[in-house]
DNA sequence: AGGGAGATTGTTAGCGCTCACATTCGAAGC
DNA sequence: GCTTCGAATGTGAGCGCTAACAATCTCCCT
C-alpha cells in the first residue's frame, strides 16, 4: 500500500498524502494539478509520480467548495426518449464536455410551469453553473424566464419569445418552405397536421405554413390536431382520407406523417399518386417509410451543441450580446410529393 | 465583512446568515434542515421562516465535502439518440430522483474499453456514487467489469456475461419466442437479419434464433448482418429480396425491419402474403410500419428504473446477492406475419 | 424542593481543497 | 561578500457544512 503501513481501513488518499510522498507542500501538489506556473520540472515529475502511485484522484467537492465552481451544467427536458430531444442531450453533452464541464440531467414529469420551478430548483440545489432547457412548450419557456435571474439559462429548440438567450430551428421557415414545395408542384391547397397546442414549435410550423398558404393565395383548410405520436397521425390520416379534396398534408413532424402514411395506405389512397405528404425533422427512419418521405430536415444535435456554447458564453461573463441563435432547416425531398392529381 | 449592512455584492445567504435571523445556531437550522429529531417546533417554525426570507439553499459541495456522499449517479450511455438508449436513460433519471439522487451523464464517443474508462474515470472525477452503464458492447462491458472495484456498477441492457450485477430483458428467450412464432405459422425455416458483431444483444437475439431452428429441426440459413440502422435494414433486405426460398425473416430490432419493409415493398414481395416480417423492441412506431410490425416489445423504461433500484440497493451496502436481473420480453403480433404461401 | 432523564440547543473541530501571503532559494549586480 | 529581485515553495486561513460532544432547559417523580 502506501508509504504508511496501512491503517485498517484503506483512507482514500488526498492531497497531503500525495504531497508527503512527493516530499512538497500540500500547494506545490495543487499547483501541479492545476497547471499553475512556478513549478520546476523536476518538481512536478515527481508530484506527478506520487499522484499515480496513489493513484490519487482530487475530491470535486472541495474543490468546488472553495472555488465556488462545480463545473457541473444541467440539462432539463421533456419527453427525452423522443429523437429530437434526446439528440440535442447527446448534443449537449458531446459539447459540455469538451468545455470542461458535466452534464447534470433533470426530466420533467409534466409540462407544467411548476414542473419546471422544481425541474431548475432540483439542478439549482445540486450547484449547476448554468442550465439549457430543451423543453418547448409555451409554459415551460416562461416559467424558466422568471428563474433565469438565479442561474444563467438557454433554452433550445423552440422559438421562444421570451427574455431568455434562445438556440432554435427556423420553424416557421422550414413549414413555409415546405408548404410553398407542395404548392409549387401544384396543388391548389395543403392541409395541416399540426402538433399539440402549447408547443412553440406546433404554433410556429402552423404559422409558416399559413404565410406560404396566404402568399400563394390559397385557401386556409381547417386544421387537424394531433400529439406528434405515429398513433395520432393514423387517426387523422383515417379522417384526412375521407375527405376528397385533398391533396396534399404537410405533418408537423415526421412521426405523424409516418400513421397518416399508412392510413393513406390502407384506405387506398396512394401517396404520391393521390396524396402528397410531408414531414417535419428528418429522422433518420424517414428516409424509409413507404414512401420515403419529403421532410424538413433539423440538425438536432447542433442545436444542442449551439445552445451550449451560448450557454459557456454567458457563463464566461463575456457581455455576450448574441441572445438568440436560429439556425435554418432544409427541406429534403423525397418520394412522397409529387405533382397534384388532375382535379 | 461578516455581519455588515448589506455589502455591495449581494453574498449567497449561508447557514450562518439563516441561523442569525432565527436567532438559533447553525446547528439547529442544520438540524432542521436534515429533519433531525429533537427541534422543537416553534424553532423549526421560525428556521422556515428565515429559510425563506432569505431564499437560502444549502451549498451541495459543503455537504457533499463532509457527508462524503455526492448524492449523485452517473450513467454512461452509447448512441443515446436511440430509442431504446433514450428510455433507459429516462427511466433511470425518474428513479434516480425518487431515490433522492442527481444523475450525471457521460456518452461514449466510441465504444472501446478505453472509452468507457475514459467516461467511467469522468463520472469518477465528478465524484458519483455509482455508475450505470447503458453500453451494450461486449467490450464496454467487459471494461467495466475492470473499474467496478473502485465504484458500484451495474450495466444495463445487456445480457452480460461479465461479474457486474445486470439487467437485461432476455433476448434469447424473446428471439425465441419470435422464430417458433414463424415456424408454427408453418414456415419451413425462418432468415435472420442480426445486429453488428460484438453487440451482446446481437449475439443472444442470433442465438435465440438459433435454438428455435434447431428445436423444430429447421434449416438454419446464412446469418445476414446489419447495423441497427434502417439503411442496413434496407440494404439486407435488397439482397434477401431476391433470394426465392426465404419466406420468414426476424430482424434483431425494429428500424432494420422498417428498412426491411421498404425494400420488399418495392420489389413487389408482399408482406405479409410472400414473406412474414418481424422485429425486436417494439419502439411507438412499429405499430405504424406497413404492414404493422409484429415485435418483440422490451420496456425499456422499466429496465433502467430496475437497473437503478439494483445500484442503490449496492449502494445501500444490503449485501445483495442479486445480481443479475431479467426481463421477460412480450411478443406482440401484428400484420407483418402470417402463414406461409405454398411453396 | 431536589434530582435526574430526556429533550433541546450550542460549541468545536474538521472534511480536502484553493487563495493570499510569507518565506526561501538562486543567480545576477555592485 | 552582500544586497536585490524574481522564481520556487511553504504556511495559514478559511469555503459552508455536519458530526460529536457539551451545555442547558424541561418536566416529572419522589
Amino acid at each position: 500500500m502506501g508509504t504508511e503501513t496501512a491503517g485498517p481501513e484503506a483512507r482514500q488518499p488526498v492531497m497531503a498524502d500525495v504531497a508527503k510522498l512527493a516530499g512538497v507542500s500540500h500547494q506545490t501538489v495543487s499547483r501541479v494539478l492545476n497547471g499553475a506556473p512556478h513549478v520546476r520540472p523536476g518538481t512536478r515529475d515527481r508530484v506527478l509520480a506520487a499522484i499515480r502511485e496513489l493513484d490519487y484522484r482530487p475530491n470535486s467537492a472541495a474543490r468546488a467548495l472553495v472555488t465556488r465552481r462545480s463545473q457541473t451544467l444541467g440539462v432539463v427536458s421533456f419527453e427525452s426518449t423522443l429523437y429530437g430531444p434526446a439528440s440535442m442531450l447527446d448534443g449537449i453533452e458531446r459539447a459540455a464536455r469538451s468545455a470542461g464541464y458535466f452534464v447534470s440531467v433533470a426530466s420533467l414529469r409534466a409540462l407544467d410551469s411548476r414542473s419546471v420551478q422544481e425541474a431548475v430548483d432540483r439542478l439549482r440545489d445540486q450547484g449547476v453553473e448554468g442550465v439549457v432547457v430543451v423543453a418547448p412548450q409555451t409554459s415551460a419557456v416562461s416559467a424558466v424566464a422568471k428563474l433565469s435571474s438565479s442561474v444563467p439559462v438557454v433554452a433550445v429548440g423552440s422559438g421562444a419569445r421570451s427574455s431568455i438567450p434562445t438556440v432554435t430551428v427556423d420553424n416557421r421557415s422550414g413549414a413555409e418552405a415546405a408548404t410553398r414545395q407542395l404548392l409549387d408542384l401544384g396543388h391548389r391547397t395543403v392541409h395541416h397536421l399540426a402538433g399539440p397546442p402549447g408547443w412553440l414549435e406546433s404554433q410556429d410550423r402552423q404559422e409558416g405554413w399559413r404565410l406560404a398558404l396566404a402568399a400563394a393565395g390559397a385557401r386556409v383548410p381547417a386544421v387537424v390536431v394531433g400529439d406528434w405520436s405515429a398513433r395520432s397521425g393514423y387517426e387523422a390520416g383515417q379522417r384526412i382520407s375521407r375527405l376528397d379534396d385533398v391533396t396534399a398534408v404537410f405533418c408537423a413532424n415526421d412521426h405523424m406523417a409516418l400513421g397518416l402514411l399508412r392510413a393513406l395506405h390502407e384506405t387506398g389512397r396512394p401517396v404520391p399518386g393521390d396524396l402528397s405528404v410531408v414531414g417535419f425533422d428528418d429522422i433518420p427512419e424517414a428516409a424509409y417509410f413507404i414512401p420515403p418521405l419529403t421532410t424538413v430536415r433539423q440538425d438536432f444535435g447542433e442545436l444542442g451543441r449551439r445552445a451550449l456554447e451560448l450557454l459557456v458564453a454567458e457563463l464566461g461573463g463575456t457581455g455576450h450580446p448574441v441572445t438568440r441563435v436560429q439556425i435554418a432547416p432544409e427541406l429534403v425531398l423525397r418520394r412522397s410529393t409529387g405533382p397534384a392529381r388532375r382535379g
